[in-house]
DNA sequence: CGCTCTGTTCAG
DNA sequence: CTGAACAGAGC
């Protein structure tokens, strides 16, 4: 909310800002890129009517990543599952055929029973997440060690878990960090490869990514960030919080985040910490630096809000500055890249009109 | 002290 | 040319 505060700040006094808004309606009706498309149609569809957001930047910011998702739903992702847990059941699946439809629910249902008994700690988002790792991804997970059985117990020490208790830390991370790759990122099942420039820290997670973004991943929905927003509820417990109000809402980073990677001999194996979770990334570029602001969409790590603000544009797509050219009409993320592009390609001058 | 803004730089 | 991130300056 401290966000919006300045953003009205900002949009007060700045033009562009104030267009912005009247951009944003109009973006919904005219064709839009990749990204905007996207976002707009799953805004339209779903999270329309799931939960408006006071501001528009909100309003894309929904977890774009849910428009992968919406495709990959209705890939074998589920089937395969299904397929999976029949097998496992045999009998029970043979039997109750008409549970197709639950194909989903029954893997949430197990993740959230597995969760529960196992961890006994229904309160940690994590365990869920983690779970579903461990359970599909046999198929497709070799490489990675950490596919233990204690992954799940393990999940204690999952970042996300302890955020809970030691929230307070210090940093903050957008939404909840279930989802390592970007909105077209995970539709490839591509590891962020993108992202692989000056992501030291996305190098780690670019690993893991396979994980959670795998189509095999129990239900798309526990997999993508857009889904926490819509499905988040019973992936994690937290994501009522997250979702309503804090879709980008930075939260603290547990004090155990920084630390997790070196830990204990005993957590020295968490799996978590080296595939499906953020905090390895972020921990591994950003030592103990308490203004860590990591992005739930891509649990990258920026060292300043208005950096982790600037950056959560790239996964909504939106554009709030605006060419002030007559002609031109392009938009960009970043004020200083408008700029440039002013200067580029409008002259340097400060006569917007182009001269025929 | 923290944050935002701006400029610069890297990468595709 | 543009997107994205970082670092410095200013508030």
């Amino acid at each position: 909310m401290v966000q919006n505060g300045r953003d009205e700040r900002r949009e007060a006094h700045d033009p562009i800002h104030q267009r912005q808004l009247h951009y944003y309606s109009q973006t919904q009706n005219k064709p839009l890129h990749s990204q905007h498309d996207i976002v707009s149609a799953l805004a339209s569809n779903q999270f329309a009517s799931q939960q408006q957001l006071e501001y528009s930047y909100h309003q894309r910011t929904p977890q774009s990543p849910p428009s992968p998702p919406v495709e990959e739903v209705n890939k074998p992702s589920l089937p395969s599952i299904s397929s999976l847990l029949g097998i496992a059941d045999g009998d029970r699946a043979n039997g109750e055929s008409g549970q197709n439809q639950q194909q989903h629910s029954a893997v949430s249902q197990n993740v959230v029973a597995a969760g529960q008994t196992q961890e006994t700690r229904p309160d940690q988002t994590p365990q869920s997440f983690g779970h579903t790792i461990v359970s599909n991804p046999r198929m497709t997970l070799p490489p990675t060690p950490p596919m233990q059985p204690d992954s799940v117990v393990d999940g204690n020490q999952s970042p996300s878990a302890t955020s809970q208790s030691s929230i307070s830390a210090a940093p903050y991370y957008l939404g909840s960090s279930l989802n390592n790759m970007e909105p077209h990122q995970q539709r490839q099942n591509v590891p962020t490869v993108s992202d692989t420039k000056r992501h030291h820290s996305m190098t780690i997670h670019s690993g893991v990514s396979p994980y959670s973004t795998s189509p095999y991943a129990t239900s798309p929905y526990g997999s993508s960030p857009g889904a926490a927003s819509t499905a988040g509820s019973f992936y994690s417990p937290d994501s009522q919080v997250y979702t309503s109000s804090a879709l980008y809402q930075q939260r603290p980073l547990p004090s155990n985040f920084p630390p997790p990677v070196p830990i204990n001999p005993e957590t020295s194996n968490n799996p978590w910490q080296h595939h499906h979770y953020i905090s390895a990334s972020s921990q591994a570029a950003f030592p103990q630096s308490q203004d860590r602001y990591i992005c739930q969409t891509c649990n990258k790590a920026f060292s300043r809000p208005s950096s982790l603000r600037i950056h959560s544009h790239s996964h909504t797509g939106e554009k709030p500055f605006k060419c002030p050219h007559a002609g031109c009409g392009k938009a960009f993320s970043v004020r200083s890249n408008m700029k440039r592009h002013e200067r580029g390609c409008h002259a340097t001058g400060s006569t917007p009109a182009p001269n025929p």
